[in-house]
DNA sequence: AGCATTAGTAAGCAATCACTTACGTAAGCA
DNA sequence: TGCTTACGTAAGTGATTGCTTACTAATGCT
């Protein structure tokens, strides 16, 4: 899925958004990620699976491993979501700028 | 405030998403953004009270009236926070596939 | 085979959320 | 001055969320 309210609320969380931004900057092991956090295992799980059913990271196996990375499906439906909102914002914007003239 | 998490957990909601999709429109009275809701206009002056603390909206009072409209400090704070991340994240991604060549 | 490692799932619980009805407040208007 | 309009706030409630501990499943290692 790349449903969008489903993408925000994925990374409305601050744990979440943590873990994201960390595999953002390169894949990483579900332990490995859960030793930086401040919860439990268990609880980086859950978020996981929540970042997964966004469609914000995937996950391959590896043995016992699971290397999360991310993925671009979910990203790119949240950037173009966006850069139609922002664009008809921000000339709403502009038009009421320009009609207080 | 203009505050990260403020900025997701606001749009995570979609009735709160399409109140702002509305806004982004054009400026929009408090009565008749409630008008084209499912819920109570009590409900729909709650999440526009939740669109301003994150500063995705602003009001202007006209004697009784109160025109909503974008304000664009929400909109620019959440674009910078993206395009950070969307970066390191697309980036990743490029050498995650290279890595596999 | 048997124990350790890695990671997801289940159950339960306190806190938060979105909603409703009821009420408060301030400006228009007769 | 009294009634109406426009809107926010308060209080209460069921549903959802994020967390914990306990358990399960599958692979690695000796």
């Amino acid at each position: 899925m790349t449903n969008i309210s489903t993408l925000f609320v994925a990374l409305a969380d601050p744990t979440r958004r943590k873990l994201f931004e960390r595999i953002a900057v390169r894949s990483m092991l579900a332990g490995d990620l859960a030793k930086g956090m401040r919860v439990t295992r268990p609880a980086v799980s859950q978020h996981l699976k929540v970042l997964r059913d966004a469609g914000l990271v995937k996950v391959e196996q590896e043995g016992t491993r699971r290397i999360y990375s991310v993925d671009p499906r979910g990203v790119e439906a949240m950037r173009s979501y966006l850069n139609r909102t922002w664009d008809t914002a921000l000339q709403a914007f502009k038009q009421a700028a320009e009609r207080k003239d």
